[in-house]
DNA sequence: ACAAGTACTTACCCCAAAGTATGTAACTAT
DNA sequence: ATAGTTACATACTTTGGGGTAAGTACTTGT
């Protein structure tokens, strides 16, 4: 166990700027590699989890899970299991999830604009 | 050297993602904890490097010129020092680090909506 | 003489995110 | 019998972002 200093900017961050800055906020849900990219898969309709893995060949499985699981507690992405064998999982956008396509839109917009592609 | 395998992942995302993918392109350039909250105080007009540290307590001086510094290399702030003692140096959004208050408002918007603040 | 302010720089540490590799349960088709 | 499919799980390693602490050069105020 290393403790980890009370005062550090670190946990400072956690209990002020994660709650108080909007666009951190964001980031916390959104952040990372593989989350935008997955959640912009699942705009064009619900997907089972092998279809996710066709469509992103360079994720790992590790990863899609457990990108899938934080997108599902932040209630973004919804999970539907039927109990059959082989599984058939599927998994698609809440209606938080849906709404971040303005978000993505507008950060295309700009990537568009400004010399990315 | 620890040496980092061709074929990895982190190395594919590299050469293509990142430029194949608009909205991983917007998140290399702002984000990270600090880079939206640097650009948010910019919004109201160009700051001394004093005054964002003044604005911005909780961040250390070391993270405020890595960023400042990186957001320059990105081209969406511009740094004005003037030859004088004590320096005078000053920050301000670039063309496109104005551009991005789009982004920025439309997840502002969904975080309102969606359970933040 | 020396503290204080300005805009940095440098060395070092820590941890969480990301990646690698492998295993599992339950069934189906050959 | 055994290979394949589906949807995961788990142990281990790596790496980069972020943090701490301290120092620098130059000048002004007291």
């Amino acid at each position: 166990m290393t403790a980890v200093k009370e005062s550090s900017t670190r946990n400072f961050n956690k209990g002020v700027a994660l709650t108080s800055c909007p666009v951190t906020f964001v980031m916390e849900k959104i952040g990372g590699y593989w989350k935008p990219i997955i959640i912009f898969h699942l705009m064009s309709g619900p997907k089972r989890y092998s279809e996710l893995k066709r469509a992103i060949p360079q994720i790992t499985e590790k990863m899609l899970i457990q990108h899938l699981k934080q997108l599902q507690n932040d209630d973004l992405v919804h999970r539907d299991a039927q109990a059959v064998i082989p599984p058939v999982v599927t998994y698609s956008l809440t209606k938080s999830g849906e709404d971040l396509f303005q978000v993505l839109d507008s950060m295309v917009d700009w990537a568009i604009k400004n010399g990315s592609v």
